[in-house]
DNA sequence: ACCGTGGGTTCACTGATTGAACTCGTCTGC
DNA sequence: GCAGACGAGTTCAATCAGTGAACCCACGGT
C-alpha cells in the first residue's frame, strides 16, 4: 500500500494496517504461516519483484512480526519465523481466507485441527473439540479436485498435507 | 494498495486481498461499520483524498461490498450502504481490531453485545451468551478515559455509543 | 440572481512498484 | 583450485498509483 502510515486515524485498526496494509505483505505473512522461510521460497512462491520483497522483509522485522536469523545449514543465508506478534494475526489472516473463500474462490483450501483431523468452522474453532487450535496445531491441504495453477517447487511442496508452522522443505 | 490484483495466486486470500487490500479500504469500511454512510462524511473523518475516496467507494460498489443508493432525503446526493458480502467482513475487521488492540493501540474503543451489555471476546464472541452476535447486535463505544485526537463532525457523532450499521446523522 | 454545500472530476506532482541487470559470497562438480 | 550455479540482495529507469489543489455542476436557501 503507498504512503504506509494513518497517522491521522486514532484507531487500533489504522495501526495494524500500518503493519500489514502494504501490498504483498498479508501474501508474505500466509507464506510464513505455510511454513516459508527463505528469500528465495517467498520470491518463486509469490512472482513478487525481489526488491519489494527485500523491502517487506525488513518492514517486518522492523516492526516484530517476522525475526531474521542465520540459516544453521547454509552459512550467509537467513530464514524469516514469525514472532509471537506475527503469530498473533492468524485469526485475521483466517478471517480473510474464510471470506475468500465463501465469496471469491470456493473450496480452495482446507484447514483440519490436527489432534482430531475436524475440519475448522469459519470462525476458526474445531466443533469436535469445542476449542480454537492455535496455528501449529491446524494442519492444511488444498482442497481435493482442485487443479493446480502453480508449478513452482514451492507450490508443490504446499499441495501436501502439512502442519501450520511446520517449516518446508525444497 | 498498488496494483490491485495478485492473478497468479491461486489462493482465497489473494482474492480477498483484490478486493480490501487497497489503501483506505478497510479504513473506509470501518466507518461504513461505524455507521457512516455519505461521501462528505468519509472524506472529513478519513482525511482521504476525494479522487481516491470516488474510486475507492466505486471499486466497493462494483465488487459488491457497498451499495450505492439515493438519498430520500437530498436529491442529488447518494448513501453508501454495506451489503451482505459487506457485512462478512466484519470477523476480518473485528480480528484486525484485536491485533491493533492488542500490540499498537490499547484500549482504543469497546464492543458490546448489545443485548446483555457483555464486552466481546478477542474471539468476537459474548462469554455470557455463549454466541458470536451479529455486527447489528454490537454496540461500540471509544475506551473511556482516552483522549480524543479528532474534532470534525463525524468524530464527534462516532464518540458516543452506538450500534454497528446504525446510520449516524450529522 | 447569488451563495454555500455536497459530491464529484481533472491535473500536475510526488512517491511506490516493477522487472531487468548487476553484485557478492557460498557451494558443487570436476 | 577453479568455473559455474545459486541464494540473497541492491540499483536503476520506466511505469503506475496516491495526493491535494483547483475546478465543475446540481440543489437549496435568501
Amino acid at each position: 500500500m503507498l504512503g504506509k502510515d494513518y497517522e491521522a486515524q486514532d484507531c487500533s485498526l489504522a495501526r495494524a494496517l500500518e503493519v500489514i496494509g502494504e501490498r504483498w505483505t498479508l501474501l508474505i505473512l500466509r507464506d510464513a504461516f505455510f511454513g516459508v522461510r527463505r528469500f528465495n521460497d517467498f520470491h518463486v512462491h509469490l512472482d513478487i519483484p525481489k526488491a519489494v520483497l527485500s523491502d517487506r522483509l525488513s518492514g517486518l522485522v522492523e516492526d516484530g512480526i517476522l525475526e531474521r536469523e542465520p540459516d544453521p545449514e547454509h552459512a550467509g543465508r537467513h530464514l524469516y519465523e514469525l514472532t509471537a506478534a506475527g503469530r498473533d494475526l492468524w485469526p485475521a489472516l483466517h478471517a480473510l481466507l474464510v471470506w475468500g473463500d465463501h465469496h471469491r474462490a470456493p473450496n480452495s483450501r482446507v484447514f483440519k485441527h490436527a489432534s482430531c483431523g475436524t475440519p475448522l468452522d469459519d470462525h476458526g474453532d474445531c466443533a469436535t473439540c469445542g476449542m480454537t487450535p492455535a496455528p501449529q496445531d491446524i494442519l492444511t491441504e488444498p482442497h481435493r479436485g482442485r487443479r493446480a495453477l502453480r508449478h513452482d517447487p514451492v507450490a508443490t511442496v504446499l499441495r501436501a498435507p502439512h502442519r501450520l508452522l511446520e517449516p518446508i522443505e525444497t
